[in-house]
DNA sequence: ATGAAAGCGCTAACAT
DNA sequence: ATGTTAGCGCTTTCAT
């Protein structure tokens, strides 16, 4: 493997212009810089990032926290990462998956102060997030996929916007002439333990509802095909003369569609669905095809990780919390409200 | 941050006294070794790996390379990773995620000789995998998640045992009096490109027939949910008279059971559906509950990073492919046969 | 059983 | 515009 010494001797340079022909870090005739491009060139040279890393006192790679949970694991969350790991890599660095059942951030603090890693992009971030602590205290840079409630801490933060999102789903079932719109939750457990995701949904929906002066309401259910079904009649005696429902629980929403459907309720004659988040080919696999909000979860990873990268390297910061709506992709399951 | 010389001193050591108290490399006697550790604690020591790499010319990061490309990301793809990545954690080593859409490997190479990763895991190995060669080449340890047809490739190998988990499913079918049983399989082109899987999956399937003196068919199909409720038409139509059928497709498993119900075929009373690597969450939130054979996806993750992780480390290795099952697990889509 | 010291490959002052 | 050189924190040979 040819060091920095080799390519210095080839380009008949000294090793810190070869250093800093690569950096860019200060000026170098255009001559020279030809030299040393190509001697690494014809070497095949490769700079050892371990030395780079030792040397320079930073490190090319972060870390993120993988919540390997009960909760079982969605594709939405494989996109934050694919995102995320594709981000890093286009800036030069690197993705380093740390799978974590409970929310203990001691090892990844660990990591930080082995100088293994430069930072974190931490998942599954609730309103009061005391990970955001421990991590401050150890200096660790953190990057949110989500974000927490308080302005204040003012971390990196990419996240989705659900005040949007359910604005642009209820003006559109609005548009369509519906006028009483039902939301189906997850579990009231998760707004319970102040996960961002669903507290904000709500919120949203109901701002929503506020906004375009319409009635609705909520119904909370597990995420399961079976607790979807069960849902159907829920909503029918908790919010009775609902003609449209969004939605933002993929396994129920397919449950109470299914049962819906066997319970001869027409969709989307008799109910509108609009779907927040759940992924295209699965949205378009179904039956009827769902519409959805889309899920832009893989921009949240990227911008996640590229906010952290750049503020590591100490580059200038776009704003530094990016909301994303998602786009509305109109199927078979929505249309026109019943006529009364 | 204390480093080395930080604790040599507070025990009052040499630093090469620490480095060997810590490795295990060299006999130390028990009071110097404790009053090393005692040191360490005191200063809540960690030792730097980019240091450690550096100097001892390893590195405790392994990479994976994650294929994200259009087949569509299952689920099971995310139980090999953090399979993997948690059993390298237990080992002290770390996962880097690769994603990557085409089959190029030349930048992971570039990755080892830069000395950022210590070997590469592989998924969507192919019978016949050119990715090997390159790797080779350039030196990198490889551990697969999967295998090639190749015995000579003898590469470190941790994968699913299609023949024997096609012979669990048909033994437990014909022991229900099943006597004609279908195989939903994925699509044809899958079979041409030499996945590996498709490809031992029917393989396992005939000689499974064969072994039990049962006949039966095999359907291709896409991996839709509409592609799967067309499939049930071809199911009786190319192999009629099958009463059970065995499936690796989910999204058309899921379609075609769907069909079943509409067109008033009974599961299992008409028709007994077992699938294999179906995850076990999803599976018991359908209607009626899926039977499977479970997915070994975590364990061979794991497998494939431990034994990658033995071979690094020059440990000894046990034997240097290992296959898994998975458990029957017996659910409400399989029963006896019906009377002819 | 322990120490001293020469690197590992690179960065970043400090020189010129 | 370029070169010299002292580290970064650790491993490992060679001594003792």
């Amino acid at each position: 493997m040819p060091t920095r010494k080799d390519v210095a001797q080839r380009a008949g340079v000294s090793e810190a212009t070869v250093s800093y022909a690569l950096s860019g870090k200060r000026t170098i005739s255009q001559a020279t810089r030809e030299r040393v491009f190509e001697a690494m060139r014809e070497l095949d040279y490769r700079p050892n990032l371990m030395a780079q890393a030792l040397a320079g006192g930073s490190s090319s790679i972060i870390a993120l926290l993988f919540p390997s949970q009960e909760r079982g694991i969605s594709n939405a969350d494989l996109e934050y990462v694919l995102g995320a790991a594709s981000a890093a890599r286009e800036l030069g660095y690197h993705l380093l998956l740390w799978p974590t059942e409970d929310r203990d951030v001691s090892d990844v603090a660990s990591l930080f102060q082995a100088g293994l890693i430069g930072g974190v992009l931490l998942m599954e971030v609730r309103m009061k997030d005391e990970r955001l602590r421990t991590l401050g205290k150890a200096g660790v840079p953190v990057g949110l996929i989500g974000r927490t409630g308080a302005k204040s801490d003012a971390a990196i933060a990419a996240d989705r916007d659900f005040q949007a999102a359910m604005l642009k789903a209820t003006q559109y079932l609005v548009g369509l002439g519906h006028t009483r719109i039902g939301y189906l939750s997850g579990p009231q457990r998760n707004i319970d333990l102040k996960l961002g995701a669903p507290v904000r949904a709500e919120n949203g929906f109901r701002s929503a509802l506020e906004a375009t002066g319409t009635t609705g309401a909520v119904v909370y259910c597990e995420s399961t095909i079976e607790a979807g079904r069960e849902a159907l009649g829920r909503l029918s005696a908790d919010a009775p003369g609902c003609t449209a429902l969004i939605c933002l629980n993929v396994e129920a929403t397919i449950g109470l569609m299914q049962e819906a459907i066997e319970q001869g309720v027409h969709i989307p004659e008799d109910l509108s669905i609009v779907s927040i988040g759940t992924p295209e080919d699965f949205a378009s696999a179904t039956t009827p095809a769902i519409t959805t909000i889309s899920s832009p979860a893989e921009q949240i990873g990227r911008t996640a990780a590229r906010l952290l990268i750049r503020s590591i390297a100490g580059l200038e910061l776009p704003p530094e919390q990016q909301l994303w709506v998602g786009e509305l992709a109109v199927r078979a399951s929505s249309g026109p409200a019943p006529l009364p």
